[in-house]
DNA sequence: ATAAAAATTGACATCGTTGTCATAAATATT
DNA sequence: AATATTTATGACAACGATGTCAATTTTTAT
């Protein structure tokens, strides 16, 4: 910074001000000083603003989860918001329901300096991981369900989705729907099975309890459970799965067992993840614009961080969007 | 680190001591100064630490990669390997093709003051991006392709295993094999088909160049070539597809056009990314142990910036492993 | 023309560590 | 016992930015 001021011929204070955008400088002064950063390629030391002015420009992701085609589009998501700013983005994966869970958290959050961070489902519904982080005083952005006592989140009309999803099976005459449900810990697998459920109402459907299934989001809980799904009494014609890869492990336990899809059974998903698209057959689901939902998240956080407070709103509640693939069909007679 | 100092009555050099583990302390003071540390919950602060030591902390995972599995598996190894340290990952995505790359490669770097960075294909094939980064001077780790003229990498026996798969391709009895290649710019995509050329040679069957494809492990292109591959006159009874996503394409295509597989057609992919256990029919693949590749390479970046060239050694090589599923069977008669 | 207010700039201290170097204490050597 | 060597410790400067506050210049008001 020395090298510019000389350069420039002003203090070193006023370089700093140039590059903080600062208002008290003059055009002229302003004009001159850029171009000397551009001619010497300077580029401030950010230990060294960080010692100062105690920002690290380093925010967290934190994330536990099984899926890894969710996790990528969040990654992605927030890396864009990142990359127009002058903050970058450390991950850490972390056990939701590991005792040491808070410690760990905290001491990341400690350790690399964090100036804010990012809670992704399950962790955005965990109070008391919530609540310790509120003690270390930066915000926190969810990717998760609206929620009016937080400042600062994305979240999906996830409820509605599964509304809308099961209207559709519904049109198509199906009346026997299977359900299976996401990761307990995760609140929006309450809000899909909410959704599902409305719609089943709207049409006078009983809820039948017995083929209604605890996932967890996992292949391998879609597999085990198209099994039980599927010996009932009196076999549903449609499994609404909670999302994609639970579908993708129905598919593979109907084509093993010769169940032909949708033919004889229709699937749906929830997320409209890679393999919904590049599994046969491909994934009736619901588009969760994940990626732009983690890219308003972090930018949202970076705003908070800025203390831009007064900006466009914090919160924001992205549509999902049904995407009708070959998976559902009409039932069959 | 003053409040830790006065706690155990030393000087804050002492304490500052004892953090970084020199070895000029004596026992009693060392168990002192920790003691203090822990009770006062110590954390000593990055920025400064950054700032007087030219130290941050920091080593960057480069990428540029279609496939979102083979990029998660990589990030989730590095984190590992960063969680046992006091290091953090920050991710970076960029355009191999962009003319830009460089420049924005160095702000990266520069502004985010890396300490080191990993370089993943295709990006660790890029001459003058490695050259551009060799000047920053700070240690580079490739996930790729062994290279005596670099010091710190992980990789996998790409050719080997080509080789390998494709051994047992012919073992099935398939000696019309078509070949999709992978993106070109990826030094694995030509390893791979030099093991495959190897297995041809080794079985006197003549390479036929109507039936090698130029890909780009996309799913997309996977699906086109399908088309052209079995639209030749003499058809081929196999396909051995460069990565998993690109099987998958084939997959669809087949599906489409009432193939069966692998009663008609046999498909081969590589990677044994989630894909190809999630899809039906299951992919044979070979498993590349991508995860602790990437481990392996953060770990040696971080032991190389530590000054640990002592250590066990800065490069490895990894076996990959056949997968054998339902997507390869014997030749139609 | 002068005073008051506002805008612009700079000098210097400061953030929390580690590097350098001097010094004190402990141990080894003669 | 005296000296040389090694080990352990601390005082203080330094890293490269920003915060504070005072000084200077420019603008506005009288």
């Amino acid at each position: 910074i020395k090298d510019v001021a000389s350069d420039a011929g002003v203090s070193i204070k006023t370089v700093s001000r140039v590059i903080n955008n600062e208002p008290a400088v003059a055009k002229n002064t302003k004009a001159i000083v850029l171009k000397s950063i551009k001619k010497l390629k300077f580029t401030p030391n950010k230990d060294a603003q960080g010692l100062r002015s105690k920002r690290s420009f380093l925010i967290g992701l934190l994330y536990d989860n099984p899926n890894k085609y969710y996790l990528s589009d969040v990654q992605s998501g927030s890396l864009k918001a990142c990359s127009n700013t002058n903050y970058n983005l450390v991950l850490q994966e972390c056990k939701n329901n590991s005792s040491t869970l808070i410690k760990t958290v905290m001491d990341f959050i400690k350790a690399a300096d964090l100036n804010g961070i990012i809670l992704t489902p399950p962790l955005c519904d965990n109070q008391n991981l919530i609540k310790a982080i509120s003690t270390l005083n930066i915000p926190i952005s969810f990717i998760a369900a609206p929620n009016d006592s937080y400042e600062v989140w994305a979240s999906a009309t996830d409820s509605n989705a599964a509304f809308q999803i099961t209207e559709k099976i519904i049109s198509m005459g199906h009346t026997k729907i299977a359900f299976i449900k996401g990761h307990k810990d995760h609140s929006a697998s309450k809000a899909r099975y909410n959704g599902f459920c409305r719609s089943l109402q709207n049409h006078n459907i009983p809820l039948d309890k017995n083929i209604i299934f605890q996932g967890n989001f996992s292949f391998e809980s879609g597999y085990n459970l198209a099994a039980k799904a599927l010996n009932v009494k009196n076999k549903p014609t449609a499994i609404f799965c909670s999302n994609d890869s639970m579908a993708a492990g129905v598919i593979k336990y109907c084509y093993q067992h010769k169940i032909n899809i949708p033919d004889q059974l229709s699937v749906t998903g929830f997320d409209d993840s890679m393999i919904a698209h590049e599994i046969w057959p491909s994934i009736t689901t619901v588009r969760q614009p994940v990626e732009k939902m983690s890219q308003h998240a972090a930018a949202a956080l970076i705003e908070k961080i800025s203390g831009n407070t007064s900006a466009k709103g914090l919160t924001k509640t992205f549509k999902s969007e049904i995407v009708l693939r070959e998976s559902l069909g009409p039932v069959p007679k």
